[in-house]
DNA sequence: ATATAATTTTGACGCGCGTAAACAAATGAA
DNA sequence: TTCATTTGTTTACGCGCGTCAAAATTATAT
């Protein structure tokens, strides 16, 4: 490799021997040029490896290549885990993904709209904070950016929505441990954060009532994003005052559920389907730990990949569409009922 | 507020009422204009609006804004964690941090630092995948960019390292087990990704030795960051094998800690202190999750915000110090043992 | 070989802003 | 009031690249 004194796009079409309008062309779209022309370029890249200055490029392009992924919360492995897969679909793609979290904050979720606006995104993947998000500020935001809504909806904004059928997951366990013993209580917090604790809700009390079985919720108290904290404290009060109305108990999402276990550890009450266990719990999600709860917990699993590519899909179509749709799309995907030990 | 048609700096600046150089300046650094410009600029931001276009900035700019923030596994809660905080201190500072992970894997990183070279930021914070890395490749990075690393030092890489002392929490850790109990085998991957995995290891074998005990390494197959199942494997192996020379087990960190909470759970197992446990299980990192296991995890903790507020202030320093420091600063955070459920 | 389509070249302009130098104005202390 | 000092203005250039139109070249098909 020569030395790399290259300094400019004029530079280096140059010493490629093509002009620099062409050298343009390809950096924006490789395939746009002859495949021969392709050739002596990406001889000449890898003999010298010049990088256009991406900003002198952002600035001038009608569109940048730039995809904005936004989280509410990145501590929790889930969003961590999703947010990889799509960052590697984006790449693949040729795109240049940048990942936002907004911590849980609302205040922060809109400091990165903000950012966004300026980064001049040719799409955005968002998964909004959910019943703390500011919705009007959301909805004047994907005005202007084509964004898919991914994880969580807000109706009618964005110009799609992918994720995961709420009742799917709560049919498939609900009807799995009415089945093989008693009817669950569904254990919740009371103010959830994400509006899929509301869908879920309905999806119990909609199966319990088609199963002919009386429903129990068990509301506990708690605000924000610590979830775990908020199961285990909730859970213990109830274990305490012996407020539980069965001895089954499914879980809003994984994260409480392990809060759940927490609790019945220090409690000494036994989890899982054993003769000794006197509670069962069940949850949904398949967080990336809950294979490693004592015992583990038996959930309803996301169907990540499907969820991820589907969201990166739409957002090609809707990039290259021009950053409308028809019609706005939802697409939810199905759940997958893993058994553990916990139930 | 009036509608925005502002369209560059120009105009804003003749709607301020104030030349575009000083605007510019201003932009720069909002305390190098005098207090009444600057009022009047805000004032009339405040009414239109207007941000300078990020692309001409940096592209124009002798140093960007930005800052690169890269770790190596996002999917790890105590990364995404520092991040944040990292994160926020940027943000405070007036900067533009954006967060990358590794995701495990050498290629990734590499590509992450070949994206921070084109983005020019004015400085890095680098936590390095460890053995994985490609070390030259790191240190021309670092020769180029102004880096501190964190949480994995490379010796005489970066102007700077800010981690965790593990002799501190090592030392803890044996001190207690050994105090109150049984002395501790080391419980650990036999070929650890991570540096500080060496250091916990020849720190255990130190303090077993100023201690007078005889010292015992457990070393299981594994590889990848996939930890918590890595630990659950090798758990299973050992204890069904009998191949646990103790009933205290230290575990490198709070992951495989986790996976070994989980094996002892499917064979029935218990841990931690009370008179039917068999076991007492200890750790290091105190992981987000630690607090939520069965039992609860005793483990020596990082002093997160001590690690992330220096490594960003040294950051900050280096960048006024134009790039350079005058020697390589290694700072070292004692641990804080957090006596919990397991031993 | 010729007509046609596809691709590349040439030359030029503009994007929005940083920056520099020379000058003008405001400030503040003596 | 005076003068030195700080701060702002004017003018002008350059950054690296996108993009456009017209001309020149090449590839493909007839």
């Amino acid at each position: 490799m020569s030395q790399n004194n290259i300094r400019n796009m004029d530079e280096f079409a140059a010493l490629c021997g093509i002009s620099r309008p062409t050298i343009s062309k390809y950096f924006f779209d490789p395939n746009s040029v002859r495949q021969s022309t392709r050739d002596r370029i990406e001889a000449a890249l890898k003999e010298y490896d010049y990088r256009p200055n991406i900003y002198a490029m952002n600035q001038n392009r009608r569109l940048t290549k730039n995809i904005g992924i936004v989280v509410p919360y990145l501590a929790d492995p889930f969003f961590a885990e999703i947010a990889r897969v799509i960052e590697r679909r984006c790449i693949d793609a040729g795109f240049t993904p940048t990942l936002f979290s907004s911590h849980g904050d609302q205040s922060q979720e809109i400091a990165i709209l903000d950012t966004l606006r300026s980064l001049r995104p040719a799409g955005v993947l968002l998964a909004p904070l959910g019943r703390a998000s500011d919705k009007a500020q959301i909805e004047e935001f994907c005005r202007d950016v084509p964004t898919i809504l991914f994880d969580s909806n807000i109706e009618g904004v964005g110009a799609a929505f992918v994720g995961s059928d709420n009742f799917s997951f709560v049919s498939q366990t609900v009807e799995y441990l009415s089945r093989t013993g008693s009817s669950p209580c569904f254990f919740e917090m009371r103010n959830p954060a994400n509006p899929n604790a509301n869908k879920r809700r309905h999806a119990y009390l909609e199966m319990m009532r088609r199963l002919n079985l009386e429903p129990h919720l068990v509301k506990i108290d708690g605000a924000g994003w610590g979830f775990e904290e908020i199961g285990r404290v909730g859970a213990l009060k109830v274990l305490k005052e012996g407020l539980l109305p069965t001895d089954t108990v499914l879980c809003s999402n994984d994260r409480l559920a392990i809060g759940f276990l927490s609790a019945c550890h220090e409690l000494g009450i036994r989890v899982g389907r054993d003769k000794d266990c006197t509670i069962r719990l069940a949850s949904h999600d398949d967080h990336p730990y809950s294979r490693f709860t004592c015992p583990s917990l038996t959930t309803a699993a996301h169907d990540y990949e499907a969820v991820s590519d589907h969201a990166v899909e739409t957002l090609f179509r809707l990039i290259d569409a021009g950053g409308k749709l028809e019609t706005r799309e939802e697409t939810l995907f199905a759940a997958r009922l893993i058994m553990r030990g916990s139930a």
